[in-house]
DNA sequence: TTTCTTGCAAACGTTTTGCAAGGTA
DNA sequence: TACCTTGCAAAACGTTTGCAAGAAA
């Protein structure tokens, strides 16, 4: 067992629940992949594990903090969280479609002032953004 | 009818497409309110416009560049684009749903700065931040 | 043994489609 | 008139639930 499937299973028992061989199935699927439609995990999982139990999982590894949605479009994927693998977000070329991350502590900072102007507390936040990068303008 | 009304009876129009009713009261729900999910929708529209009907204006009001989709979490809204109502991004609470808007201006100097950095010339962005509001924390 | 999880099948809610009737240009 | 749009009903999806059998603690 992985060092990661090993934190996993910490944090499955810490809450009084059971690890199985399903859960770290979509655990594994996840680790190392983009972020993946529920359509995507069912095909990749095979007989591995049946629907409904799916759903279930990914309920619960939301619960956890393990997963969380992305949007995209009318669709959402599933990705590990920034415990389990770095998230980030980008500036896109769209010439060239060269990726630029952009400055994360900027951001949370920008977000944070934008926030406490409405005493707001901000949990998640997805921004994207599309231009032209040095090069190309 | 109104000044808006009629900029969305040409634009159906220089399109090839008819105005109708259904049309307009779609638009005019969508006017002058917070983003509005599907179902909101339904149960405004009563039963001036079957369910079919929406989903078929939204598809081609959104072609049209006059809605589009707002992603939160596992669900979605829909709002005015740009050209016929004011803002575009928002911080939605996780508990009550509420949604509040992001002052553009903050945000778009926010941007500019950080596209700056890398000679970047941004030219759209998305943003949407969830959390906690003032009455849910 | 006790409690938690799974697979199965059925139920649900949402979105899409075919088609004939009705409205718009 | 010719074309576009609507309402209706049914189909197609995606997601959730109840329950008995099976696995984990």
């Amino acid at each position: 067992m992985s060092q990661k499937n090993t934190r996993i299973a910490t944090l499955l028992k810490s809450n009084g629940l059971s690890v199985t061989k399903q859960r770290l199935t979509v655990f594994e699927l996840l680790e190392g992949s983009e972020p993946l439609t529920m359509h995507e995990l069912q095909q990749l999982a095979g007989d591995k594990l049946d629907r409904a139990s799916l759903y279930r999982t990914i309920a619960v590894f939301e619960k956890l903090g393990i997963v969380h949605h992305v949007n995209i479009g009318w669709k959402y994927k599933i990705e590990l969280s920034d415990a389990f693998s770095e998230h980030h977000h980008h500036m896109t070329c769209l010439r060239c479609h060269k990726i630029i991350p952009i400055n994360e502590q900027e951001l949370e900072s920008f977000i944070n002032n934008l926030s406490a102007e409405h005493q707001f507390e901000p949990v998640e936040h997805q921004i994207e953004i599309q231009g032209y990068c040095a090069d190309c303008r």
